[in-house]
DNA sequence: CGCCTGGATGGCACGTTGTGCCATATCCGC
DNA sequence: GCGGATATGGCACAACGTGCCATCCAGGCG
């Protein structure tokens, strides 16, 4: 499934979607520059030119309004995953859809990336980021979780199918954090994934 | 060291320490029973006989005042790693201070430990909980990186430290986790922990 | 063209969270 | 016992997040 499916967007649903990308971009703009906590709901509302009311139907907390830009990654991560011809080799799954996943998105803008480093460069010293950064991470395992069971063969209730995905998932999270600290190109982020995949994988997969 | 400094506590920090317990126990139990958000602070407060006032001055937020009783398992490892003599293997360190960790403790109320299990059996539903866990789960990680590098005679800026330590607290996680969901009694957590160990620690460590 | 139905938005009031400030009560050392 | 330090409580306040209602606008129908 090369394309998943496009259905015409209206032009409500398109402007209700660029809405969307405007909090969010603003809110990682005055997310890395003053902290989340010195920013309230009304500063990204009034930047991203909504009304605060109008900022609480499209987030549910100020801390929400960056989860997107932080969960991209993943959830590409995943959907290729979950897309993988049912032969693969765990291993080769994991590697080929992260190289993937973490590679310059085509049709996205570049912006979204920077902002998201951004972020995730302010996220040690900022806890209310850190818990963003968490459950952001903590859904990416939860959705990981049948995929990679699936894959590997294994069953999704044992203690081996759950070692392997929060092992996967915390895999690609050192890596991405590891990534954004330097000062590495984004390709890097996909050569530190592998290594770390490489690393962990050893005793839960066959080799690939 | 088998004992850390007692000084002898004042009266005043006993009460302090019993208030803070007191406090802990009695969002514990609310929490567990009506969910963190239904929870008002000033429940737990009213509950545990202080003012909203001093409850804020105990803790920051309202879901800080479980942090305690979770994070208690998590510095024991720690502390215990810790004062593991220099020559032990690391894997051997890890198993030994899990299990220990995760014994019943001597001298603690067992009532803290029916209300952290309570805890974690609603964590999976409740949003606030489980940014709770993740915190904590993420402080402990802050802890055990030191510790863990310094064991394993790994540089602490390398990826293959940052992986060890990961690798090792999502180990010990997940065997929380796992241990809650079920109904095995309290010392299953030490096994459950040293097959998540041995399962993971493969590639990363030599042999014990 | 006017109407009108549904959805997006804004304004307002409200309960809750978390903090600064000051007054009071209580404990510890002299 | 007495004076200083400290824990506590009460109050006011900014910010968070939600329910409710009014408004505006796009698109379908007579």
């Amino acid at each position: 499934m090369p394309a998943p499916d496009r259905p015409p967007l209206s032009l409500t649903e398109r402007r209700k979607a660029a809405t969307q990308q405007e909090i969010a971009l603003a809110a990682a703009r005055l997310f890395a520059e003053h902290g989340a906590e010195a920013t309230t709901a009304e500063d990204i509302a009034r930047t991203s030119g909504v009304s605060l009311r109008t900022f609480y139907r499209y987030f549910r907390t100020k801390e929400d309004a960056v989860a997107p830009l932080l969960a991209e990654g993943s959830r590409r991560w995943v959907a290729l995953l979950a897309a993988t011809s049912p032969g693969t080799p765990p291993l080769t799954a994991l590697l080929d859809s992260a190289r993937a996943a973490l590679a310059p998105a085509p049709g996205h803008p570049a912006e979204s990336l920077a902002w998201t480093r951004g972020l995730l460069r302010a996220m040690p010293d900022d806890p209310a980021l850190r818990d963003v950064w968490h459950r952001v991470h903590h859904d990416a395992e939860t959705a990981l979780h049948p995929v990679l069971a699936r894959l590997a063969g294994l069953d999704a209730e044992g203690l081996d199918a759950r070692l392997l995905t929060a092992a996967a998932n915390t895999a690609m999270r050192v890596a991405v954090e590891t990534w954004a600290a330097g000062d590495a190109p984004p390709a890097d982020a996909a050569d530190l994934a592998g290594a770390a995949f490489r690393r962990l994988a050893g005793p839960l997969l066959p080799p690939a």
